[in-house]
Order: C-alpha cells, then sequence, then structure tokens
DNA sequence: TTCTATTAATTGATATATCAACGATATAAA
DNA sequence: TTTATATCGTTGATATATCAATTAATAGAA
C-alpha cells in the first residue's frame, strides 16, 4: 500500500478549491444582483471592451480558453444583444467583435460590483502579500508551462 | 468610459490561469503515459483510497463538486471497471464505493507520476515560499466563503 | 496563376459544473 | 402509526472545456 500525503495538503487541489470558491462568489453576486450573466461571459465582455478589435483566437488566447467555448459563449452573448459580430472586410475569415450600446450600459453598470468583488478576496492583505501571490503564482505557471 | 484595471492585473484571473495551466500540464502526462483518465476522475480515485467507506455526498464535499457530477464521474470509473458501488445494509439509500482489484492496481501504478507532477509547480521554492502560498490562498478563501 | 498550406471559425462528441426536479428511503413529529 | 421532513442519489437542461473534423478564406509556393 503506497503512502501518501493528503489531498488537503496538495498545493494544485488548494489552487483548485481558491479559483471554484471565487467562482461562486462572483457568479452568487451576480445572481444576487440580478445579473443574467455567468463569469466566463463577463470575462468575454470585458476583454472585448479593453480590446475593441480583438478576433476570436485572440480572445481565445487571452482568456486560455479553446477557440469552440468562445464560439459558444458568444453565441450567447449574441442573443442576449451584448456583443455584435461584424465581417471585416479584406479579410473574410473573421469577425470585428464589439459591445453593442446596450451591452455597454451592461458593462459599465456592473462594473462597480466587479471591483468591489476583486477586493473581497484580498482585503486583508498587506500590499506585500498581494505582491507575493501574484509573484508566486506566476513563478509556478513558468515551471509548468514548457 | 469608465476606466479598469486590466484583466492580467486581476488575481482571480492569475488564479484561474495558474489552475488551468496546472490542469493542463497534468492531464497531458497522463495522456503522454497512455493511462486513460481524466484529472477529475483520478481525484475520485484519490479520495476513495484514502476513505474506503465513503459515500457520494461526502466525495462531492471534499472535492468541492456537485452530487450531480459526482454521479456522472462514478457512472465512468464503474464503466472502466475501476470502482465499485455496493448497496450498504442499514441504509440502503446511499453505497459503499471502494476501487475493484484493477482500480487499486491502477492507482499505485499511477501514483509515482502523480507525486513527481506535484512537485513541478513548486520545483524551485523555498520551502518559505511553500508554506507562504499555502497561507495566503487559504486567506483568501476564507475572504470569499459565507 | 494555380496548387498547397495555413488560418479563423464552426460543429460534433464527450466530460464536467450547476441548478432544479424527482424517487426512494430513513428519521422525526404528531 | 401515520404524516411530515430530511437525506442520498439520479436525471434533465444549459453552460463550459477539450479534441477532432470540417468549411471558408487567405497567403505562399511552384
Amino acid at each position: 500500500m503506497p503512502v501518501d500525503e493528503k489531498l488537503e495538503d496538495v498545493l494544485y487541489y488548494l489552487i483548485d478549491k481558491t479559483n471554484k470558491v471565487a467562482r461562486r462568489y462572483s457568479q452568487e453576486a451576480f445572481v444576487k444582483a440580478g445579473y443574467d450573466i455567468t463569469v466566463d461571459q463577463w470575462l468575454v465582455l470585458k476583454k472585448i471592451w479593453d480590446n475593441k478589435e480583438i478576433n476570436q483566437v485572440e480572445l481565445a488566447t487571452s482568456l486560455f480558453k479553446d477557440t469552440a467555448s468562445i464560439t459558444r459563449i458568444l453565441q450567447i452573448l449574441v442573443r442576449k444583444k451584448l456583443v455584435k459580430k461584424e465581417s471585416k472586410e479584406g479579410d473574410r475569415r473573421h469577425y470585428l467583435l464589439s459591445l453593442t450600446t446596450k451591452g455597454e450600459q451592461f458593462f459599465k453598470q456592473v462594473l462597480g460590483m466587479v471591483k468591489s468583488m476583486r477586493m473581497q478576496g484580498v482585503i486583508d492583505f498587506s500590499e506585500a502579500e498581494k505582491e507575493q501571490i501574484k509573484r508566486l503564482l506566476t513563478k509556478m505557471i513558468k515551471n509548468l508551462e514548457e
């Protein structure tokens, strides 16, 4: 019988837990506020807001998602009339993505809440601790990316 | 136009990225080694190995999963003949979960690789850094739970 | 210019997450 | 004992992740 440490002591498990707790916290806040949106949909909105002329491959890369996932999330956001896709002149393989007027209004309305959600996780962290956790996570990523 | 920090500077985003990188790293290692198993399926195996008489609700709680997800993951593990479900005498609402002989052999075979995967992420971390990152993540979880 | 290779996006299949509804059983209350 | 409530597990619906195959369009090579 091989002996092994408990799952609770495994760092990946702790990261997974933190990630889930943060996502659930954010999702519940959206629901409580009556915003019909998921965390992943919000991230896509945010990225389009920040990069008005982004295409789907760039969107996928920067959000660590598959282009297939992006296609489906965008279908939902277009259905909700928050995002619009327009063919690009010059290269008809891809689209220009942008927020609709409704999408921009929605984004601005939700952003304040999102900012306070971001703070909640580190509410009692010193500046040094905030830097430290980012530094260590970045270091882990480097160790795991070939 | 509200100004907002870049996604790359948001801590939740960095945690999400670390989590995905760690999962992909682990999943690729399983595939390369020819092990037909997902990360989530492995976690369920590990938990049953550690707790021979666990039921599905406890399994779900300890892995931060929904009981519906556990039902479906177990269906797959049973189909692969790695796990068996036996009715419990006394309370027929739930099952006793355990690894089959094949499941135990598989677990022992894979465990060595899993241990080295766990180390890879923190390969250049000092002991103090390992403690630090666990402490800070635990602190974040407390800030975001209930 | 024509053939080939690459790129952007979509779709299908399977695994997982989450919520809600449900069935079977067990426990507590009346 | 009957009734009400709580618990364990399953299933359906929708969203997302991943991989593979496919379409449409562009770019590069012959």
